[in-house]
Formats: C-alpha cells, structure tokens, sequence
RNA sequence: GGGCCUGUAGCUUAGUCAGGUAGAGCGCCGGGCUUUUAACCCGGUGGCCGGGGGUUCGAAUCCCCUCAGGCCCGCCA
C-alpha cells in the first residue's frame, strides 16, 4: 500500500475530521526540498479524501518566526532586523537592500512558491502563522503555557537534553524595537507579558496580539491544537531524539492536546552536490526545476519514493528514467492478478497509489497527462524542430496527436525546451549531429559502411528532400547494396551521431541540408 | 557524547511495521520485426538480501553486535 494511503489508514482510526498540515519558515528562496515537505502533507490529504474521510490540507507560513542572521543575499542594512518577525520586515529588492516595505520578507518569498504550488495542483488553506497572533488564535495557549511554565520547561529539559537559562519564558516579547532578542519578561498579569529590553525600554505585551510569540518548540504543540492538526509530516531534523517532535507531543498534550503521530522524511539532495540548503547556494528552487519538469513528474518523484528514503533530484538522465518509469506505468497500469503473491499485491497497490498521487488534478485520468507523447519522443522532436508548429505537423503525421495539442501537451513542451536550452540537459540525451567523418567511425563502419554510403549518395543526388523519399531511398540503397536494412541504419546513426541508436534517421536527415548530409557522407569515402 | 535513516541483481528499487520457498523496472544477452519515434514483440542472464551471532520448525523481515554511507541534536524541510 503506498505510505500516503497507509497514514489515511491511521487517520482514520483516530477519527475525526483530518487536518494535514506543513510549516515553512520564508527566511530565503523556497527550494525543490520544501516540495517534499508539501507534498508529502498534501498526498496525505488527497489519500485522506480517497479514503472518505474529511480533510483539508493547511500550510502555515512561519511569518512570526525571526530573523536569525543577515544571510550572503541580503545587505547589511538587515543588521537591525535580526530578531524582528519575518511579516514585519521589508522584503529585499534585488540588490538584498530592504524595500520600502510594500511587500513583507515573508510574502516576498512565499509569494513565487505558491504560484509553484498552484502549477502542481496543490492549494492549500494557507495560513500566515503572525496572524494568527494578531488575532489572539494564540492567546489561550500562551496563557496556559505561562500558568504551566515549569512543567514545560522540564518537559524541554529532560528531553532534550538542553538547559533553559534562567530567565526563560515561553512567551517572547517583543522590544520597544520590535525584536525577539534580549528581552527579559518581569511579569505576567494576563493578559500582559511585562518585559525590560537590552536598551533598558520597559514595557508590556498583549498575548491576543502580534507582540511577541512562543518559543519554536510550545509554538508548534501549540498550533496543532489551534488548527486541530492530525498529521505533520516534519523535516528529520525534527524527528531526531529530543528534537522538536518529541517534546511538541507531551507539550501538546499537556496543553490539552491531541498531537499527530510523529512522522518525518528524509531530504531531498541536489546530487552529487549534497543536501538542499539555503546558505550554501546550491539549491534549485521550484520554480526552476518546473520550468523543466512536468508537473507530474515531478509529483511522481515524491510519491514513488517511501518518506523515509533520501530522494536525489537530478535534472539530468535520471529525470528521463523517471519520466519513462512514469509513462510505463500509465501506459500499462500495473492489476493484481490471480496466482500474485502477497508481497506482488502489495506492490501493486503501491505502484497504482503512486500515479494516483502524481496528478496535478486529483482524480483525472492519468494517461491526460502524458498527452500521447512519450518524454523522450518529445525530447528529440524539440531538438530537431525549431518552430513548435512543426512539432506538432510531425505528431500529426505520425498519429501521436489529433487536432491542436492540449495545454498540457503545449506545456511539455515548453519546459522540454528550457530543459535542452539550459545547462542541465545531459549529454548523453543531447542529438548533436557531427559534421565530418571521425576516425573510430570510419573503422566502425568499415568498407560496407563506405559502399552503402557511396550509394545512398547517389539514390539522394536527385529526388525530393521530404523525410519519405529520404526513408525510401535509405531502404532501396541497402536493398541495392545488399546491405541488411538494420546495418544500413546503424551505419547512418554512426556518421550522424557517433552513436548505433538515435531518432528515425529520415527524419533526421530530412533537418540537415542536402549539401551538408552529402558532405558528411562524401567524406567518409573521399580524401 | 546521544539519536535517526539507508545498505537487497551492473543500476533504481519492492518486500521489513503484522517472520513462511527473494519480486519488479532499467541495463545486458539472444531471437523476431522487408518504414527504427533512443521504438515494439518474445525469450534469457543475473541476488550467500552489507557482515557476524542469537531467537525460531522456519529470518531480508524480530533481538544483539559490527562495518559502510548519509544525516540530526540553537534555527533550517
């Protein structure tokens, strides 16, 4: 059974209506690992609905959360925000100095991410976590913390491992300059948090406004019970032993909480490059990795992958593979069959799960998505053909495509096209038709290769230059020669392309010039 | 120091929670195809399940130890 089916299994023993939930803080550019936290969340959902049961999907944008350092892309002028909520700083232009204010750090940000979200079909209730503050959602958990400040202090203590220094409070103020650092709280009379700040500035904050927040770990218990979350999954740096999972539950509870079952993924690593990260600078952000992978595709990437497997995203030949394991799947979607055995059943489920999970419309028809048109295919055709007008006069002609192509089909092709235009496209996908003769492909071909050639020449010499009489010609020249019509076309795929495989070599030829194909052909057999 | 995840065929992996004769895709090899969309069809090759020990009638699966890789323990998905 697929992991996303399974959880909806567990949710619905827990009953009730189901709230699947993630939690991105915007400090930075959203990267393609932030999709793993989503989706994962969000396939829950969908597994939810498909199982009957009530479900929403939130995503609650820490927008309270501080800035913690002037990170490499943002000036120094950012020195005097460390410590301020991220909703109330201005957003950076392009030069990492703060704007006028406009648009908030955190919407700058989360802005581009959400168009992202919309094009995998994922929309979400989303929730800015500072308004919620400003709204007093927080209040009565942040009154309860405070009249159980100890017993959730031990809880953080003795789970964690970590001492609390002696002025800690779970609420943080904030200073008459609006930053979270170097407040000490000096009281508390509901509901007014009084604190003397770093500047010495007394003063006193209102828990049902945006004055301050609680500390990560109560913050997060907190939220579940605010939102009636049944299910987060978390990053793994949450889930380790004492990490914010483990004292989010008995901090949940204490609160008087039911807290989702702990569950966390493995990242997502950039490969060969190590894990996503925001500060080393080797992240690929959604909207670029969907500008080359369709939306499906991409989808399938997480859902055929267990949660707690590494996932390593490659824009390169493994991007094929995926695509290609996909459209297998599609095209002949795997059935439970008498005489299987358990382990078989379960991998069918597992496996029709997955593509059910990949669509960027829940419940649409998955061979939509594929438009007729392999991955693959589609890659050789946009190498060769300019205009996308001939694309598709090409799938016309084939049979692949009936009419005008779809949006999705137009759409595959564009991002195919910014795939093979950018620097991530592979090598060995690349079609890069040589130009002279090579010596290795000389010895290859060998003296049937020069015959066969010398004659093809010749059959080309007159003629139309349309990929039928190209085809025609290439099979009556092996026919001719006495050359098997399989050689004939290895012996082209050689001098074209240094390969034994490649596109319907016609049509491949019919792209060259005439001039520029005899040339290369001639000068296998002139000196 | 503490903890988590991963290790199964050349590659990607399913199966591990609920123990019952190792499954799949790709690749590779062979055959077929008198238009080769890197295609399609048929057949085949291939694994002491990282290693060792234990529990069991029976272990990839449970327990202990060990090796290797990745990662977490202020914040980070």
């Amino acid at each position: 059974m697929h992991w996303a089916d399974h959880t909806a299994q567990r949710l619905s023993n827990r009953g009730g209506p189901q709230v699947s939930c993630s939690g991105i803080t915007p400090s930075g550019e959203f990267h393609v690992g932030h999709l793993r936290e989503i989706l994962s969340a969000e396939m829950i959902h969908r597994a939810c609905l498909d199982a009957g049961l009530e479900s929403e999907y939130v995503f609650i944008v820490d927008s309270m959360d501080p800035l913690r350092r002037v990170y490499d892309f943002l000036s120094d002028s950012y020195e005097r925000y460390i410590g301020h909520p991220l909703a109330y700083i201005p957003a950076p232009g392009p030069d990492g100095e703060p704007g006028d204010g406009s648009n908030s750090y955190a919407e700058h940000f989360l802005n581009p991410f959400l168009e992202s979200l919309e094009e995998i079909g994922v929309s979400p209730r989303v929730i800015m976590n500072h308004e919620t503050y400003e709204s007093g959602g927080f209040a009565e958990s942040i009154d309860r913390s405070i009249s159980m400040k100890v017993e959730i202090r031990e809880l953080i203590e003795s789970i964690s491992g970590r001492e609390l220094d002696d002025g800690w409070f779970p609420y943080n103020p904030r200073d008459s300059k609006g930053s979270m650092d170097g407040v000490t709280v000096t009281g508390y009379e509901k509901p007014f948090v009084h604190w003397i700040d770093s500047h010495g500035v007394e003063g006193r904050s209102d828990i049902r406004g945006g004055d301050g927040k609680l500390p990560w770990r109560v913050d997060w218990a907190a939220r579940w019970i605010i939102h009636g979350v049944t299910c987060e999954p978390a990053g793994k740096d949450h889930g380790a032993a004492g990490g914010s999972y483990d004292t989010g539950i008995p901090i949940c509870r204490l609160l008087g909480g039911k807290p989702p079952d702990k569950m966390t993924y493995e990242w997502i690593q950039l490969k060969g490059m190590g894990a996503m990260s925001s500060s080393s600078g080797l992240t690929i952000g959604p909207m670029e990795a969907l500008e080359l992978v369709p939306p499906e595709i991409m989808r399938y990437i997480i859902a055929r992958s267990k949660m707690g497997r590494h996932i390593e995203f490659d824009t390169g030949s493994s991007l094929f593979q995926a695509a290609e394991e996909y459209e297998r799947l599609v095209a002949e979607p795997p059935e439970e069959e008498d005489g299987m055995s358990k382990r078989q059943r379960v991998a069918v489920r597992t496996q029709k799960g997955a593509i059910r999970l990949s669509q960027s419309v829940r419940g649409s028809e998955p061979s939509e998505s594929i438009g007729g048109v392999s991955f693959s295919h589609l890659s050789m055709l946009a190498q060769i053909k300019k205009s996308d007008e001939v694309v598709w006069d090409s799938l016309r002609k084939s049979g692949h495509l009936e009419g005008d192509p779809s949006t999705s089909l137009i759409g595959r092709l564009a991002k195919m096209r910014s795939w093979i235009g950018g620097s991530h496209f592979p090598e060995d996908g690349r079609v890069r038709i040589l130009t002279e003769a090579r010596d290795e492909v000389r010895e290859e071909i060998g003296q049937e290769g020069v015959v066969f050639l010398e004659g093809l020449c010749l059959a080309l010499e007159d003629g139309g230059w349309d990929y039928e009489s190209i085809g025609a010609c290439i099979r009556e020249t092996a026919d001719k020669v006495g050359t098997p019509r399989r050689m004939g076309y290895t012996i082209l795929y050689r001098i074209l392309l240094g390969r034994d495989y490649g596109p319907k070599a016609s049509t491949l030829i019919g792209e060259m010039s005439r001039d520029d194909f005899v040339s290369l052909a001639r000068s296998y057999f002139q000196e």
